[in-house]
DNA sequence: CTAGGGTTAG
């Protein structure tokens, strides 16, 4: 009945609009023709004018919205709401268009005659918990929440945003407290809950956490769960390893009609990989129409965990007919997986083409590969020559690398390099002595020995039980 | 009246 109130929903301009119109010139006339109708003077044709141009794939999109917009005599809080969410979502790649969109809700609060409503947070949230410089945008988003909001305004929408804001930069006892504080939660507000304690997964209490709260959420009856809630309730039974639970969760969506769409996917070869179940783990991933990147890496990655190097390599070409781009996560995965099967020289070919090929930036974790791919193949002096060679500064794990490698391929000398570094690096972990002077040791380089055990004392570290330093 | 939230790997 209420809809039926806009006397705009019918008209043939919008309708054009509404449906595929796909080059600039489209646009213009629909434009030019909202212009001579009148229909720009009107709040809603106007709108639907700036979210079809925005939502469009023009390159100039913006720049020609923002022309219009600019026209607009007295905007009212429904277009820069638009305008904001719009910009948001279609045009903030890398977080970019933040500062504009912030901007714009900056002229909502200078207009005297509007203010900001419930509308205008939800999308500022999301953009601020998904880019570390603008949390504190965020904090003081939240203030304005409390302060223009009255009650009746202060909806699911933007308690989920909240959530999902705090959650991301880490304050889950905030989330918890929102959270608690809500005495109907929709659906929408557990799933941002159940991804918040999914997110924190560093500790695993955490995860029981998820499965706790989805049956808090089961126990109401008035919520059913979804894909989302799925996907938070999976990727803790990965993590947690439980196995049953897991089962129960992908048989429970099959039977109610649920998608395995891509992000279940992933979260289920997650889970099956985990649990030691590789061919279930290809099952659901083969029966996936629509892969992306994520889902091949999930898959990849259990390749390579389970020692199947070859078929993780056949996938990575696989997904490069399909014409998917690796990202970073896969040329670690790809690149590993091509030391452990021992084909070192196309290891380094993709490590040396990644840049290139796959327009992937090289970072810590592929030089560490590298390292790791001719430090096993015991090309040991060209590993430490290509940590000398990184732009970054490597780190203990590349060092550690190394050494592994040294002590397997017998390399003292380099062993010794590594060591260093690995003092300076973790100057509390004694181990890290008591091999360097064994190092020293096996050398017959005892004025290294005694230099070690002045070190430790001078950094304060005991020798730990169990391990002895050679005494001279 | 119209608009907004909640999903992806070491």
């Amino acid at each position: 009945m209420k809809k039926s109130s806009n006397p705009f929903i019918r008209n043939p301009i919008l309708q054009i609009l509404q449906s595929k119109c796909k080059t600039l010139d489209t646009y213009q006339q629909a434009h030019a023709q909202i212009i001579t109708t009148g229909l720009i003077l009107h709040t809603y044709p106007l709108t639907q004018l700036l979210s079809a141009i925005l939502s469009s794939t023009l390159p100039t999109s913006l720049s020609y919205a923002l022309t219009i917009f600019d026209r607009v005599p007295n905007p009212t809080t429904y277009i820069f709401n638009t305008l904001i969410s719009s910009i948001l979502t279609h045009h903030n790649h890398h977080g970019q268009r933040t500062h504009l969109a912030f901007s714009l809700y900056n002229q909502i609060l200078c207009i005297r005659a509007i203010k900001p409503n419930s509308y205008s947070y939800p999308s500022l949230f999301k953009a601020c918990g998904s880019n570390p410089i603008w949390v504190k945008h965020g904090r003081a988003l939240h203030t304005h929440v409390l302060k223009f909001l009255d009650p009746t305004e202060y909806d699911q929408f933007v308690q989920a945003s909240l959530v999902s804001f705090y959650s991301k930069c880490g304050k889950f006892g905030v989330c918890r407290y929102l959270f608690d504080q809500i005495s109907e939660p929709d659906l929408g507000l557990w799933n941002s809950i159940l991804s918040a304690y999914n997110s924190s997964a560093d500790d695993t209490g955490s995860s029981m956490e998820v499965l706790c709260l989805f049956s808090d959420m089961q126990r109401g009856s008035k919520i059913k769960p979804n894909e989302i809630s799925f996907v938070a309730l999976i990727n803790a039974c990965a993590d947690l390893g439980a196995f049953s639970e897991g089962i129960w969760a992908h048989l429970y969506m099959v039977k109610n009609n649920l998608k395995l769409n891509r992000f279940v996917v992933t979260s289920l070869i997650d889970l099956f990989v985990n649990c030691g179940f590789l061919e279930f783990a290809c099952q659901v991933f083969d029966e996936l129409p629509k892969k992306d990147i994520f889902c091949y890496n999930a898959m990849i990655r259990g390749f390579a965990t389970h020692g199947y190097g070859h078929e993780a390599i056949d996938l990575f070409n696989k997904l490069l007919l399909e014409g998917l781009a690796p990202d970073d996560v896969t040329m670690v995965l790809i690149i590993s997986a091509c030391s452990h099967v021992g084909l070192v020289d196309e290891g380094c070919e993709l490590f040396y083409s990644m840049r290139e090929r796959y327009g992937v930036e090289p970072k810590l974790e592929h030089y560490g590969c590298l390292v790791d791919l001719l430090g096993r193949a015991g090309r040991v002096n060209e590993a430490l020559e290509k940590i000398r060679a990184m732009p970054m500064e490597p780190n203990a794990v590349l060092w550690r690398s190394l050494l592994s490698a040294t002590r397997n391929h017998g390399n003292l000398e380099i062993g010794e390099v590594a060591l260093e570094h690995l003092i300076k690096l973790e100057p509390e972990t004694s181990g890290n002595y008591v091999l360097l002077s064994n190092v020293y040791a096996d050398m017959n380089k005892w004025e290294g020995v005694k230099r070690v055990r002045r070190l430790m004392k001078d950094n304060g570290i005991e020798k730990a039980q169990g391990m002895s330093v050679v005494d001279v």
